[in-house]
DNA sequence: AGGAACACGTGACCC
DNA sequence: TGGGTCACGTGTTCC
């Protein structure tokens, strides 16, 4: 299966872009979020794809200028994208290769050249805009309409990886950019998100928009006799009516005087 | 290649289980998210997959007492699970199939049978516990360790379905079920969760949860003259710490003296 | 060397 | 009949 790989990098054109090391590249999801972080994401770039091997989804590096520049590729379905003459077939069903055939739309620039791969990819750098092309074969099947079920299979693919980095730039403390990651740290954040919102729905919504209960008492006798029996009886009403108090002053008018103002508040818990 | 999968039918086992129709099956997410529901998910009913073809992900009925039984087959890693003697050996890379081999270690029920699959998955009915056996076979290459790379690769799957039906679990008016749709939900989810957090925390949030700040000014002096200014003094205080006054008190004290309470809150908001 | 992560192509299934 | 979805096995890359 090297083969594939060694092709295309024969016939790798001049573009030669940075030239240092793995130069990464690639679909995946570095170039997605790139794009998705800077515009409401959805269609723009969404071909993406590479040529065999796995692509990363990146981690830190948030720096360097996306240049995405040259061959947008723009909408998929149409059916251009593909076709460098790189051949591969990686995969392929149980032998039988009906030879070629390859209406190569759309040109796709020389930029493939297939790298990038494994988890994460360090990433960082211009990273181009990745794409590469899928690179078409007959395989098994007579390739009566099989192939547009594989152009399907792999847009519904792309559709998911979308979502996924659309996802991922919705929870916060994200490190490691696995789909399994991305995904279970997706859960626990709704999880904290759903238990914040019922915490502050119920403990503190009241005050300001749920309508709040508020008890005044104005009490003028005596002072020193019974104070204690009358403050029982207010908070034996509150008790009663399952009110809160949120606030109580005692204030001494004139020198017989008292008044008590207890605030108080509904709880709706129970 | 449907070579594979005839063989696996004739070769089907006594088990015959429900009878009925497609009798569903299948790994996938309906069994697992039964055993979800229940519990708090994770490890229980770990392995799942099934043979080929694609299993759904179910969509409504959530009933039916999952009677996972026999066979737990607990962590996977090990080596164990696989090799009823179905072969198949879909997809395969390019020619070359070495022979056989194969440690079939644990035996595994005679339950997998193949059947169920795309998308969906009516479900309801027992379930069984659906797993089967991935049918293993010697690959492209000469089989060195390359079918323990299989197991991972189908380990990570599974563990990506564990998680994509856990977080299904917690979005409300999930109708499709689909990763896409899942996934797209979650993420429209999660922005309007976030959205109400923020709009209850700003409103009636700051309240509780949210560090209070109480300022308590106490002032002896002749009654009369500046009181004016004192107060003026104290709210350019607040104003310039960008308070917000919750509660204020003003109390007589004997008869030349007033005692001012003044509560305030910090914001956070800007 | 070996675990982890990925995209791909493919057979299968369903509506 | 075909569009949609799935799990699978594989090649590939990265750390």
């Amino acid at each position: 299966m090297q083969w594939a790989v060694s092709t295309l990098e024969q016939q790798d054109p001049g573009g030669a872009d940075g030239g240092s090391e793995k130069s990464a590249g690639f679909p995946c999801l570095q170039a997605l979020r790139d794009s998705s972080e800077l515009t409401e994401a959805q269609n723009i770039l969404s071909s993406g794809d590479d040529t065999s091997g796995g692509g990363g989804i990146i981690t830190p590096a948030p720096d360097s200028a996306v240049h995405q520049g040259s061959w947008s590729m723009s909408s998929p379905t149409s059916g251009g994208p593909f076709a460098p003459p790189g051949i591969s077939s990686t995969g392929t069903g149980t032998s039988n290769a009906l030879s070629m055939s390859w209406n190569f739309g759309a040109v796709l620039p020389p930029q493939p050249v297939s790298s990038g791969g494994g988890g994460t990819l360090a990433a960082g750098a211009p990273l181009r805009s990745c794409v590469s092309q899928p690179t078409r074969r007959a395989s098994t099947k007579s390739t009566p309409y099989a192939q547009d079920h594989i152009m399907a299979e792999r847009k519904r693919r792309e559709n998911i990886n979308q979502s996924f980095i659309e996802l991922s730039a919705l929870i916060p403390g994200l490190k490691k950019m696995d789909k399994g990651t991305i995904l279970a740290d997706a859960t626990i954040f709704v999880k904290e998100l759903q238990e914040r919102v019922k915490y502050l729905e119920a403990a503190g919504g009241n005050h300001r928009s749920v309508e709040t209960v508020v008890l005044v008492r104005k009490l003028c006798r005596p002072v020193a006799p019974d104070v204690g029996e009358s403050s029982a009886r207010v908070l034996a009403e509150v008790e009663e009516l399952h009110l809160r108090i949120v606030h109580n002053d005692v204030m001494p008018f004139t020198a017989s005087t008292v008044i008590i103002t207890t605030m108080a508040e509904a709880s709706y818990d129970e």
